[in-house]
DNA sequence: CATTTAATGTTAACATTGTCAACATAATTT
DNA sequence: AAATTATGTTGACAATGTTAACATTAAATG
């Protein structure tokens, strides 16, 4: 009955096109505003399709959520691990290339450090060892570094990686949920909060 | 047809008691589990009979919001005004209690600072003047002391707050959702994020 | 007090969504 | 070539928010 489809009616990749459909979506609209009909309309599939590839809606969000974290990790590692530079300036990289990270991606950054999916966060903790643990432990592998260099306290630096991400993902959520003005003093504040912290470790 | 509840046909006050049903099951179920459906039927009434008080679940929604907001007020206000206590004490009960709030009602908490209904926020900022800008206001006025005092230096004020609301929600959303264990070491993190922030900002 | 009007509550229906079962088609194995 | 598996489609269902038409009570009005 098809026409022009008769190429594929077996997609042939339907399940990363799924996951990155799905990505693009929630990106684009939110986690709540996404529907598994219109992703698999988009890919000009039917409902249904989703089945195949995907326990449920939850278990392709899941999918999204990996993607989320892969992509976080490509993108800090290189910054944690770039020894041309200092402890401090990698810091900074670091703290500034997260908050931006949340600004660009307000969306998907809720949907990997929001409420939902953390009863589930056991069914991708394969995946948190790789990245938000590995995420953790580089930053506490910096603070040793930085305890070396007498730059921070000598304390447990788990929870001084505790007290960063604290500040970071507090700032971060506050701008993109809209209780802090994202306005012009936006550096200033980001500046503040980056020297207070560094000073309140010391 | 209705033997026993001839009594009210109307409820009476079915608008607070629709607020108050809707606010405990947020509080047992979260935001996203709630139903009209289910609100309805513990107070015995019919779905749509929402519809003569509220113009969508949205709007009951917002209504639960509003009364968050104002326990926290209520909560919050004593503690920022009691004059018998020095400022650092003042602060030091007002962050506690915030991350306590939080912990309490985590369900409630993401509502009212969760990214959902940040458009509509212009819709209740009447209550925004009142209470939340009171809360900030109230830091701000607690940092104004501070600054007199020697306590923390002497800086746009409203950079403070945001340093110091940053990092408390950061933890608070941190622990509510699942990203930090609640675990025995609690009363040690808050405490080195507590005096670090103090140090940061003197 | 009687009547009219407004307020409040109910029922039936609809569109949307996630999900599943039964069926269809293509790819792979034997 | 046949059989089996993988993948895609269609139709149906239950749950949910919402609306329209109707019912009942409270309030206002004469």
């Amino acid at each position: 009955m098809n026409v022009k489809k008769n190429s594929t009616y077996h997609h042939g990749n339907l399940k990363e096109a799924l996951l990155s459909t799905a990505l693009q979506m929630v990106e684009e609209e939110g986690l709540d505003a996404i529907t598994l009909r219109e992703i698999t309309q988009r890919l000009g599939t039917s409902r249904s399709a989703v089945y195949r590839h995907f326990e449920s809606k939850e278990d392709l969000i899941k999918g999204v959520i990996k993607q989320g974290y892969a992509q976080m990790d490509e993108l800090f590692t290189p910054i944690f691990r770039d020894q041309s530079r200092s402890v401090e300036e990698r810091f900074e990289r670091m703290s500034r290339a997260y908050l931006e990270f949340a600004i660009e991606h307000p969306n998907l950054y809720r949907l990997l450090f929001g409420e939902r999916f953390r009863e589930e966060r056991e069914g991708i903790c394969d995946y948190c060892e790789e990245t938000q643990a590995t995420g953790l432990y580089a930053l506490i592998g910096l603070l040793l570094e930085a305890q070396e260099g007498e730059i921070v306290a000598k304390v447990d630096p788990m929870i001084q990686a505790a007290t960063i991400w604290a500040s970071v993902h507090g700032l971060a959520s506050l701008l993109i949920d809209g209780h802090l003005m994202m306005s012009d003093n936006l550096e200033e504040i980001y500046r503040h909060i980056y020297i207070s912290l560094l000073k309140g470790l010391r």
